[in-house]
DNA sequence: GTGTTAATTTCGGCT
DNA sequence: AGCCGAAGTTAACAC
């Protein structure tokens, strides 16, 4: 990633044409190719860009552009439509140039994990007399959401989705296998929890004595007394 | 604006709870609060964001962030919602911070400016015999987009809308009168040119003598043969 | 200022 | 891969 403050102007010609006018402004070239202009306001979206993929190059201004200031010009132009950016850059007022290596997190697990967080304060909507043995339980193929312990004092592997389908039911069937080998834990059932479960998941669930259990999202926030102590 | 390239994580609560695990990114700090946090790729959306109006502050890791290896908190709440936005700072390689003053150009005058310089080029349009005196001929009230000559040696003022509406005429309306007391230009007629003209506009327009003339962006590129020549 | 609609939308899910 | 719809949508525009 490249980041340069420059004064410059920026031209966009593409699905529309458009201009900005000479001002000092952050220019981000990304790794793909792609280019941001910001400015030090405004919401998230740029004054304008180029969204991979596509070509960046640097050149020397012609003479024209030579005799209005320029000094280094910009060409970024997508690789499958006709869209082109061309900055024009007067000053730069700073550069910082970094590698920042690969993205791992994609936002949306929060979701999810808020979800598993919430049930796992709230267990006893499971049913009366549930309690919480622990989230995140390791098993050797992986985590599983939450393990807790019914009114019987059996075991229950519960795995949350936000959108139940037949993979998660695969998933918890085999920490379902993998937990009832433990002698200390069997017999362990299951609990396949989501916002909204497939008919499809539904149906290979109870065939396999997984119970289903539809997560009202709200209504747990709305219950859970301790909302906002992850901050 | 205040540019750090960190090791961070980030966790964000407000119409959804999102995180973002331990990398390497980019945060912006704008003048206004606003966060953004980027990564090296992507589209120009932030992989996490907090909007202005809100607050920044940094504080010092709590005893159970510092033991995860935190070094460094950034706190923004929103200013009105209860949204929030966290960051945790763990290794910061690269910082720099600059004034970059107030940003004059807002996109779209692109398409506005890029109708008045395809209208100048092919001025003809309007009509036979037209030919151009000048673009943004300045008045004591503002610059006139374009002002021409008709196949009579009359002087017409143009004023280039992308959506044609009843402010238009009236600002047209005002530099007619005004160019009609030069007795160098007197007497001056009126187009009143858009892409798209409201009724009422085109109303009010003709009643005032005032003709109307819709342009055709895509037809104008095609029969200018100077396409192409800002880059 | 408020509601309605387009966007260089982006983003995800689903067929 | 293309279509459809939601988005922490944002942004422009009409009323």
């Amino acid at each position: 990633m490249r980041l340069v403050v420059a004064t410059c102007s920026v031209d966009y010609s593409g699905r529309l044409t458009a201009h900005l006018p000479l001002a000092k402004r952050l220019l981000i070239l990304k790794q793909d190719g792609s280019l941001l202009v910001h400015s030090d306001g405004g919401s998230y979206k740029p004054l304008n860009w180029m969204s991979a993929p596509c070509f960046f190059t640097e050149h020397e201004p012609d003479d024209e552009s030579l005799a209005l200031g320029v000094t280094l010009m910009w060409r970024v132009t997508h690789a499958k439509t006709a869209d082109m950016l061309v900055v024009s850059i007067h000053d730069i007022h700073g550069e910082f140039d970094h590698d920042l290596g690969d993205e791992p997190g994609l936002i949306k697990d929060g979701v999810e994990a808020h979800l598993q967080a919430l049930l796992a304060d709230n267990i006893q909507e499971l049913g009366e007399g549930f309690s919480l043995i622990r989230r995140e339980y390791m098993t050797a193929i992986g985590p599983v959401d939450i393990l807790a312990r019914n009114a019987d004092a059996q075991t229950v592997a519960v795995e949350i989705k936000r959108r139940g389908e037949i993979e998660g039911v695969e998933q918890l069937t085999r920490y379902l296998e993998l937990l009832n080998r433990d002698p200390h834990l069997a017999p362990v059932s299951g609990v396949f929890a989501a916002q909204e479960i497939k008919p499809q998941a539904r149906t290979l669930a109870e065939d396999r004595g997984i119970r289903c259990f539809v997560l009202d999202y709200d209504r747990l926030k709305g219950i859970d007394d301790s909302w906002g102590r992850l901050f």
